[in-house]
DNA sequence: TTCTCTGCAAACGCTTTGCACGGAT
DNA sequence: ATCCGTGCAAAGCGTTTGCAGAGAA
């Protein structure tokens, strides 16, 4: 399970491999993106990464993300209107949000139609799945 | 089926069941939502509807829609960042959006978890799952 | 009169666009 | 010298808020 650490080297392979520049607000954005479990927002990126970066713009980091999402690094999860969030985690998955601590979790379950497939004769190119609720960390937890 | 075509006099019964106040504009708005397929946005209802009642404003639509969330006649749907959707039919049900004519189509499948019980510890409250893809209508249609 | 609904106008917040500076080749 | 990435500032766009006028009871 130690694709969960990835290095600055380990991201900067994973880049040229994929023909894009590696420069170093992409290096550690898409760091970021691969060591954190969060499916942060860009705002919590920007933040995160201004600590170490201080002339980092968000500009820069949606310029990125997009760029990470046309070469398909990344895909963008759109649970609540407005704010979109970034998954690095390229294995079909469905993802929990909890409505009172904001987190968004993983959770590893699958089911068709699958993506290639057609469902009342239309062709899915892509499916999401996602629920929103209490947590285990929050169940219980005074509101 | 004809719970497909709601009259007026359906409408406002069913406003003041649930102990809404059926002006005019409300019933229109909910009449139009109950009888649409299309998963409107709350630009096409206002074009839509502004032909019949031009002095009609989007932020009446917003609130409207707003206070049938809240009292759980409708949902929204948040399938692509930008513009949210929404819906009049309460069964559990997925979406496919076409992303070639931006129709959406209720899917009438389900699965589990369902609502009220638990995943990998998490207290299911409320679950969507929508596709996108190419639609029966545009299959084979140039791009 | 009092309370609620409507709708104009302005504010808001996230994202995109325009553009110029700067670093790398 | 050229190209590409960065980031400031402004624009864009869907949605919400403030508030005043209209309408119902």
């Amino acid at each position: 399970m130690d694709e969960q650490n990835s290095t600055l080297g380990d991201v900067k392979d994973y880049l040229l491999q994929k023909k894009i520049n590696p420069s170093y607000q992409r290096l550690k954005i898409l760091e970021y993106l691969m060591n954190s479990q969060s499916h942060p927002t860009v705002d919590i990126i920007y933040r995160t990464l201004f600590e170490e970066i201080p002339t980092l713009s968000k500009t820069t980091i949606y310029n990125t993300l997009n760029l990470f999402i046309e070469k398909g690094l990344i895909t963008g999860l759109t649970i609540e209107e407005n704010e979109v969030r970034y998954d690095a985690n390229t294995a079909p998955h469905a993802h929990f949000k909890c409505t009172m601590c904001g987190k968004v979790f993983d959770i590893p379950i699958d089911f068709p139609p699958q993506v290639g497939t057609t469902v009342y004769g239309h062709i899915v190119k892509e499916k999401h799945f996602y629920m929103k609720g209490i947590c285990k960390d929050c169940t219980g937890r005074p509101a």
